[in-house]
RNA sequence: GGGCGCUUAGCUCAGCUGGUUUAGAGCGUCUGCCUUACAAGCAGAGGGUCUGCGGUUCGAAUCCGUAAGCGCCCACCA
């Protein structure tokens, strides 16, 4: 065995045995089941850290589980992605010099399942060699046979139950990827524009009114001018008429109070068609509503003016243009929210269309009391409030999709006019036949509706279609594995997809999808900055784990992730993992390098295992209840400073024969089955290298596996033992102190004098003596005249010392602890003098304070006395 | 504009119902070591009064109020 571990083989091997073994797969039995489906991700998408992150954590969860008697399974799988795929496959087309509307509806999906076939999967591919332990043949896709089919069900269901209406409303619209969009997928930016003072002339009248406006080329779709009725500045406007600049179309002045006083001139131009605000004054008061935009953002005929210009070039030519005309008051800089689009990032153009929507009334009150009453819990919690104030301002939601890449939507225009929400075209049909009372239509004569469905319509089946819950309600699979328990997932998709996935759960199933919600935080450079492609500051996981080993990059990203907080993420947190590996693997060179004798166990040995064993039980509890807490993090720092500084620093010492010796029986097999529970309690933080130590700590049966060995319990911790041993630490850190002041060699024996009656077992004794090479352990009433001293807990300690100690250094160093030891009873002192803190405080409070008065004032009479000594 | 959260050692963070020897961890720093498992290592050390102010209490990093800074979410005034 090398001196340093090497990941790559070994990695790669176990993966193998474990997919050979089918260890991932899951089918229901007695047991209970742990289920977690993954967040899918996009079908074309390759990964990036938040996935390492997302999925570290899954995993964890999901070995942790096998190894404690669950029936685990974590069901793999991807998302289609309507707008991401479709823009990719637009652009690849493009690239090739095809335009989308050149292409039939069938011949772009032909070419956007090439696409996904090509570069589909390559994900999942790559979460394998972060050793993610999903049950790969339950892969699902969101755009697959079962997840397809049952998203048209749905969506006829909540159709027949009056959930899904179709409308014209003011929608997002996105002017690049042609479609319209949800009110989440619009994230608003600071814009630094300019403010323009438009003048409208009055009607029969020399004067002007001023407007002013971000958008000055939407004055084509001018159809009113607002006022508030309020406001004394714009009162000689009433009832009066104005005339659009350049466009020259005459508007009524009407007044209500949504105008803003204060706000610029105290006049709103109104534009029905193109401002959701303005949508809802041209409604109110019945004013027309001019549409002056094509889908793709440029002006269309209806504008009259700059007819196939982009809006954004009209904005400029327009801004020349009434400047010219004398109609330009003035122009200031000036900042405002605009709304982009989440995929494409162009502005949003809110336009007036005809879409699908879900109501969500009926949904958001069926989704908010689980989350509020903790049937499902959100680590961490402060998400509630956030989820609560979403569901309690819920809109509609827009569900329809100008794109072909998805599920399309399940409705038939009749030849006549109306139409039927039906699962299939032949359903339909006979739905038509019947609503018509026309026994001659075929199916030739339904138009089905060109549009997709948003993405998220079927994400928010997830848990339910994974197990077929909806087309086979009812079946074995989704009796068994839902609701599921653990969503590990980001707070940026709690309204998309967390809180969707809820109310589907409750309308569908009945019951809750999963039981508790592990918000992971966003991953960042080490400066903060949110890890992007522009900026180059995201490192390629595969090259993290070709460097580091996976379960290097694993523990890195583990190591500062607390549930809900960012995590900085920095190359050397997986080196410290790497080096976490490497500790590992050198204790286990060590402890399978020894020769085994049939000596006598060592009583030092029988001391440090017995201590061990406590320990061990004691941290195995600890690391549980980090678990129901989801504090993850936590639990693998617990693990990590067991083997780290416990096992490897102190016990391992403790036991070690002396070189070239054997070790005997009963010490060696204990600390196996040591090491076995320590790679148990790391295979969920790092499988790979715990596998490879696992099935060489043994002899080993072809087919077995530490992912399936169970935990198991430790029993009660030995609290005593834990407690003495740490007692034994301090002094041997002391007696190595001295050395370490005093430049004494390692290898020259000391001697160790207590000033105490109470002398160590003779186990203690063998232990300090080892660890800190010392000649004897003598109890004394009076230290030596040379030496220098130090106290543990109450005893005072002393190691004489050959050579003439420095006796100024030596008191300097006595004082300062003196002042030390009577600055703290001082602060004791304060309280216990303090007869209301007797009276109210716990008595157990104040007894403690009387034994560290105690405590404190018998080190003070130790110091004091060593110093007298030295000052004479 | 509304809401939520954060501010503890150089860095990243714990600190649950106020009292566990005048605040803990990991990393980094400093010192001494190539000691025959590991220099990707070993041994040891230093470092903060818990953002400021006020209050409640016998007692506050912990509870309340307030100011400042930072972050997130929602709304979106042209």
């Amino acid at each position: 065995m090398d001196s340093v571990y090497s990941p790559q083989q070994i990695e790669a091997k176990w993966y193998q045995y474990w997919l050979d073994n089918k260890f991932f797969h899951s089918e229901p039995d007695g047991r209970e089941p742990y289920t977690i489906v993954i967040p899918p991700p996009n079908v074309t998408g390759v990964l990036h850290m938040g996935h390492m992150l997302n999925n570290t954590i899954q995993d964890i969860l999901v070995r942790r589980a096998r190894m404690t008697g669950k029936n685990a399974c974590w069901v793999p799988g991807t998302d289609h992605a309507s707008i991401a795929t479709e823009a990719k496959v637009v652009g690849k087309l493009a690239e090739q010099g095809i335009k989308k509307t050149d292409l039939t509806r069938e011949q772009f999906l032909e070419h956007a399942w090439d696409w996904t076939r090509e570069h589909g999967g390559i994900i999942l591919k790559q979460l394998r060699r972060l050793g993610a332990s999903c049950d790969w043949d339950r892969t699902g896709f969101t755009m697959d046979e079962q997840r397809s089919a049952s998203v048209i069900k749905v969506f006829c269901d909540l159709y027949d139950k009056g959930l899904i209406y179709r409308g014209v409303r003011m929608v997002n619209w996105d002017p690049k990827a042609l479609t319209a969009l949800s009110d989440e997928e619009v994230v608003f930016q600071e814009h630094h524009g300019k403010l323009y003072y438009l003048r409208y002339k009055v009607e029969g009248e020399d004067a002007y009114a001023i407007v002013a406006t971000t958008r000055p080329e939407t004055i084509m779709g001018d159809t009113a001018m607002c006022i508030n009725p309020r406001n004394p500045k714009t009162a000689w406007l009433k009832g009066k008429r104005v005339v659009v600049p350049l466009v020259g179309r005459v508007i009524p002045v009407i007044e209500d109070e949504y105008v803003d006083i204060e706000f610029g001139t105290g006049c709103l131009k109104v534009t029905p068609a193109h401002d959701v605000n303005d949508y809802m004054l041209g409604e109110k008061y019945n004013l027309p509503s001019i549409d002056i935009f094509n889908d793709n953002g440029t002006l269309s005929e209806a504008a009259g003016l700059y007819v196939g210009m982009d809006r954004f070039d009209c904005r400029e030519q327009i801004v020349r243009d009434l400047d010219a005309a004398g109609l330009l008051e003035k122009q200031e800089d000036y900042t405002n929210n605009v709304g982009f689009s989440e995929r494409t990032h162009v502005p949003i153009e809110p336009k007036l269309s005809m879409q699908w929507f879900l109501k969500m009334e009926h949904l958001a009150k069926i989704a908010l009391n689980p989350v509020m009453q903790d049937d499902i819990r959100f680590y961490p919690a402060k998400y509630k409030n956030t989820y609560k104030h979403w569901l309690e301002n819920i809109k509609d939601w827009c569900i329809s999709r100008q794109l072909w890449w998805g599920h399309r939507i399940p409705a038939y225009y009749l030849p006549e006019g109306g139409f039927v929400v039906a699962e299939s075209a032949q359903q339909a049909l006979e739905k038509a036949k019947k609503q018509t009372g026309n026994e001659n239509l075929s199916v030739g004569d339904l138009r089905q509706d060109p549009d997709c469905l948003d993405t998220w319509f079927s994400s928010w089946l997830w848990p339910i279609s994974l197990f077929n819950g909806i087309l086979d309600p009812g079946n074995k699979e989704i009796n068994y594995y839902y609701p599921t328990t653990d969503l590990v997932t980001g707070p940026d998709i709690i309204f998309f997809w967390v809180a969707r996935m809820i109310m589907a759960g409750y309308e569908y199933e009945g019951k809750m999808p999963f039981r508790n919600v592990y918000f992971t935080g966003i991953v960042r450079d080490k400066l903060g900055r949110k890890m992007s492609k522009s900026l180059g500051n995201s490192p390629d996981p595969i090259e993290l784990i070709d460097k580091f080993g996976a379960d290097g990059v694993r523990m890195g990203m583990m190591l500062s992730a607390p549930a809900g907080n960012d995590i900085l993420f920095d190359e050397s947190l997986c080196e410290q993992g790497r080096n976490f590996n490497n500790k590992i693997w050198n204790c286990f060179r060590l402890v399978k390098g020894w020769q085994v004798s049939d000596a006598e166990q060592p009583r030092y040995a029988a001391l440090a295992t017995r201590w061990f064993q406590a320990l061990l039980a004691k941290t195995a509890g600890q690391v549980a209840d980090l678990f129901t807490k989801y504090r993850l993090s936590e639990a693998l720092m617990a693990v990590y400073k067991l083997f780290w500084d416990e096992f490897s620093s102190w016990y391992l010492e403790m036991i070690k024969p002396q070189y070239g010796c054997p070790i005997d029986r009963t010490t060696y097999e204990q600390t196996l089955t040591f090491f076995d529970s320590l790679l148990k309690l790391l295979h969920p933080f790092m499988p790979f290298i715990t596998e490879e130590l696992w099935q060489n700590l043994y002899e080993r049966r072809q087919g077995e596996t530490i992912m399936l060995a169970q935990l198991g319990s430790f029993g009660e911790p030995d609290e005593t033992i834990i407690g003495e041993v740490e007692h034994l630490k301090a002094v041997i850190t002391g007696v190595r102190n001295i050395r370490q002041q005093r430049n004494i060699p390692q290898k020259e024996q000391l001697e160790l004098q207590v000033l105490s009656d109470e002398a160590f077992s003779a186990e203690a004794t063998e232990v300090i003596t080892k660890l800190s090479n010392l000649s004897s352990i003598v109890a004394v009433e009076q230290k030596a005249a040379n030496s220098a001293s130090f106290i543990v807990g109450v005893t005072e300690y002393a190691v004489p010392l050959d050579a003439f100690i420095n006796v100024e250094e030596e008191l300097r160093k006595l004082e300062a602890d003196l002042k030390y030891q009577e600055g703290f009873l001082a602060g004791v002192m304060k309280k216990l003098s303090n007869e209301r803190f007797v009276q109210n405080a716990k008595p157990e409070v104040v007894a403690m304070e009387r034994k560290k008065q105690a405590d404190a004032e018998s080190r003070i009479a130790a110091l004091k006395e060593s110093i007298k000594a030295l000052g004479k």
